[in-house]
DNA sequence: CGTGCGCTTGACAGCTGTCAACACTTGTGG
DNA sequence: CCACAAGTGTTGACAGCTGTCAAGCGCACG
C-alpha cells in the first residue's frame, strides 16, 4: 500500500526546467476538481492532500493521500480525480509540459511509460486485494503505511478524518471506527485521540497485514525504475 | 466491464510492419508466464484466452477474457499476468517492437500514454466497485458483457469455468454458482447446460448491473482515442 | 454554555465464505 | 457397453463479517 501513497519523482524530471509557483489551501478546500483541464501539477510541501472521485450512485472513493514531498495532480489531459486538502496545506504549483512534446528525450518517455506500466501493476494487486481482505487487514496495513511515512516513528499522526479512511478503504465509517476499536482492544495499538495512535505491537500489527502489506510496499522487481511505485489517484486521463 | 475485456489497436499500429506468427493451444494450455519476458504479443484469431495472476495466499486473480479480435500480451518489459488458454485456441503472435525506437512516431507514443491514462482511469473505477458491489450485480454486469461480446444475442455463451467466473469477479465459486441459480429463479436468465445462458430479461438484467455495468461499459469521454478501453490484464509491467 | 459534527458503540440483518454433501459430466479402463 | 474415478457444478447449513439503523458520547467552535 506504501505504493499507493507515493509519487512519480520523473514527473518532475520532465519539467524541471520550469519554476513553481507556491500556494495555500485551508483544510477542506478543493485544490482541483475532475474533469478539469490538468494544466497544472503539484507537490505537497506541507499538509496532507487527498484524491477523490464521486460516483453515481454518490458514493466517494479516495484514491490516494499525500503528505509532504510528493507529487500530485501529474495527470494527462484532464484530472480524473479531484484534490482537496486533508488539513491545511503548501504546495508548489508547476506547469505541465507536454510530455511528448519535441524537447522531451526518448528516454525519459521510456522511462514515463515503464511507470505506467507499473502503476497499472500496483493497481492490479490493489484490486485483488479489495476484494479479498477483511477490514482488519485493510486497516491494519494502511497504519502500517501511514508509520512508514512518518519515517517509522511508531506514533503515527493520522490527518484525515475516519471517513476519509473508510473512503479510501472501501470500508464504512461505522467498520473503520470498530477495527480501530478492536485493534486497540487486542493490544497492538493505543488510541491517542481522533488524530493519533500509537503502535504497540508491530510484529503484531504486520502479521495482521501480511501479505496485503507486503503485496503493495514491496516491489520483486525494482529494477527499472525506482519512483515507479505511484499512486492509484495520480494516474487517470481524460 | 466491456472496456476490461477489449484491447488497444494501437498496439498493432505499433508493430504493423512485423509479421506474424499463427500458433495453436489447448484447453488449459499456458500461452505465455508471469515474469516471462515480453518478447510478443497476441491476437485472438478463434477461442477464448484468459490471463492471471497467482498471489502469495494461493489464491488466483483473472484480470481478463479475450476473445477473438482481442489483443493481449502486450506488456512492457516482463508479462504481469500469465495467459492460458481458456477453451483450444488459435492465436496470431507478433514480436514486440521497442515502443520507444527510433523507428515509433511520437504521435504514436502520445497515444500509447494516452491509452495507458485511460486504462488506468478504469482500473481506478473497476476499483471501486469491486469493494462495493454485491456478487448479483458483479455477475448481472458480467453477462451483459458476454452478451456485448456475443454480438448482443440474447444466447450467450460462456467458454470459461465457473470458477474462472469466481477468479474473476472476486467471488468463490459457491457463490457463483447460487447466483447463476437465484438469477434463474428470477426470471432473469435461462441457464441452458453449463456453457450456455439465455437472457429472458433484459431489462431487469441492466437495472441489477445498473452503474456497475454503465460505469465500465460507457465511457463518457471517448474524445481522445476509440480503442482506449483496455483490459486490465494487459497493462501490467515488469 | 449550547450546538453541531465527528466518532463510537450496540443491535440486527444480509451477504458471502467455509464446510459438507451430492449430482452431473467426462474420461478411462475393463 | 458398463464400472469407476476425477473433475465440475449445485445446493444446503452455518458462521463471520460488514453494512444499516439507531442512539449516545465528546470534542470543537461559536
Amino acid at each position: 500500500m506504501q505504493s499507493l501513497m507515493t509519487a512519480p519523482a520523473i514527473m518532475q524530471g520532465l519539467n524541471s526546467n520550469l519554476r513553481s509557483t507556491t500556494l495555500r489551501f485551508r483544510a477542506g478546500q478543493l485544490i482541483f476538481d475532475e474533469g478539469q483541464r490538468a494544466s497544472r501539477w503539484y507537490e505537497v510541501v506541507h499538509g496532507t492532500v487527498r484524491t477523490c472521485r464521486f460516483h453515481m450512485d454518490g458514493h466517494r472513493h479516495l484514491t490516494g493521500f499525500f503528505f509532504s514531498g510528493d507529487v500530485f495532480g501529474a495527470d494527462y489531459g484532464t484530472y480524473g480525480t479531484a484534490a482537496e486538502a486533508v488539513t491545511d496545506v503548501v504546495v508548489r504549483c508547476y506547469r505541465v509540459g507536454d510530455i511528448t512534446d519535441d524537447s522531451t528525450p526518448k528516454k525519459q518517455l521510456d522511462e514515463a511509460v515503464t511507470i505506467l506500466f507499473r502503476a497499472m501493476s500496483t493497481a492490479q494487486r490493489y484490486l485483488f486485494i479489495m476484494g479479498h481482505r477483511t477490514a482488519t487487514e485493510k486497516l491494519a496495513a494502511f497504519l502500517l503505511c501511514l508509520k512508514q511515512q512518518a519515517d517509522g516513528d511508531s506514533c503515527i499522526r493520522i490527518p484525515m478524518s475516519r471517513s476519509d479512511i473508510a473512503d479510501f478503504l472501501g470500508l464504512t465509517v461505522h467498520t473503520v471506527s470498530r477495527t480501530f476499536t478492536d485493534l486497540a482492544r487486542r493490544g497492538l495499538i493505543r488510541i491517542d485521540g481522533r488524530h493519533s495512535v500509537i503502535i504497540t505491537d508491530n510484529p503484531g500489527l504486520c502479521s495482521i497485514a501480511g501479505e496485503y502489506h507486503d503485496s503493495l510496499a514491496a516491489e520483486p522487481e525494482t529494477d527499472i525504475h525506482p519512483a515507479a511505485g505511484l499512486c492509484l489517484g495520480e494516474l487517470s486521463a481524460a
